[in-house]
DNA sequence: CCTGTTATTGATAATGATTGTCAAAACCAT
DNA sequence: ATGGTTTTGACAATCATTATCAATAACAGG
């Protein structure tokens, strides 16, 4: 059966409070950072349940390190990463998942999945580089 | 200045000669096989300027680990990969292009750029594993 | 409220990919 | 062929993640 701890409960609320994407190291630090007595193994154990579950969406860095993230949206959907920041966007994209579909049965592939990101700098981010070196 | 060495030839041919993506340790493996005394780290270091250079084209497995591949398309473009065999199927997707620069404009992302692929069961790798399972 | 069963935790070791180190070897213009 | 410079490669180091496993805590039942 599963059980409800506080250490689930506590990375939940982490993850919550956390703009834009995090890794479990990170989120680890800042759990110990206000207090927490929680261990890493069990943050990497929480957020792999809530990646699992669909409460938590999960991407690779380039870097190669797993990123987590607590979703608004439950269903599929996509994300629009500032690179600067972390700003996250979570975008609905019908047009790809047609696409994605479409290309998949025109070369004879089932069971098609996909990965669509979109990393950019946000406006604010922008404005502020921009400023700076222009 | 960039010397030319018979390591760097000889990934380039490996690569050349593998279908679908592969890793770097997978990569050293097989040119040990086939008798070739290349280190490690060279193969890592040969991998990493082909793909810098654009002669290859890398992403990160579901696992964390990059993967190479000698791309015969030169521009941008995605891949439509088999997650059993490894047969990969470069495709262009103006398409998704379009969409992607739509979305980022939209929400004021600038220097947006995107990570599109395309995983699931290459026709051959379907009638195999539909012949056992069904 | 106790209590036993059993999932969960967490310190630590283990794993596995990737990168750093640096002396020795190879490359190439001269 | 020679020398300055780049590249190599064996090995150590790093870093994220997973496995271990005894100790702990959740929770159903009494
Ligand atoms: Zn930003
Ligand atoms: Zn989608
Ligand atoms: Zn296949
Ligand atoms: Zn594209």
């Amino acid at each position: 059966m599963k059980r409800n701890t506080w250490q689930r409960e506590a990375v939940r609320e982490a993850l919550d409070e956390t703009e834009g994407f995090i890794s479990a190291q990170a989120l680890h630090s800042s759990l110990h950072a206000s207090g927490s007595p929680i261990g890493l193994a069990t943050v990497y154990r929480a957020l792999g349940d809530l990646a699992a579950t669909g409460e938590a969406d999960s991407l690779q860095s380039p870097e190669g390190e797993a990123l987590y993230r607590a979703c608004t949206t439950t269903g599929h959907h996509h994300h629009l990463i500032c690179r600067n920041c972390g700003l996250t966007v979570e975008i609905a994209a019908d047009e790809v998942e047609v696409w994605a579909k479409r290309v998949a049965a025109d070369h004879g592939f089932t069971g098609a999945a996909h990965v669509v990101d979109v990393f950019g700098l946000c406006a604010n981010c922008t404005r502020l580089l921009t400023a700076n070196a222009g």
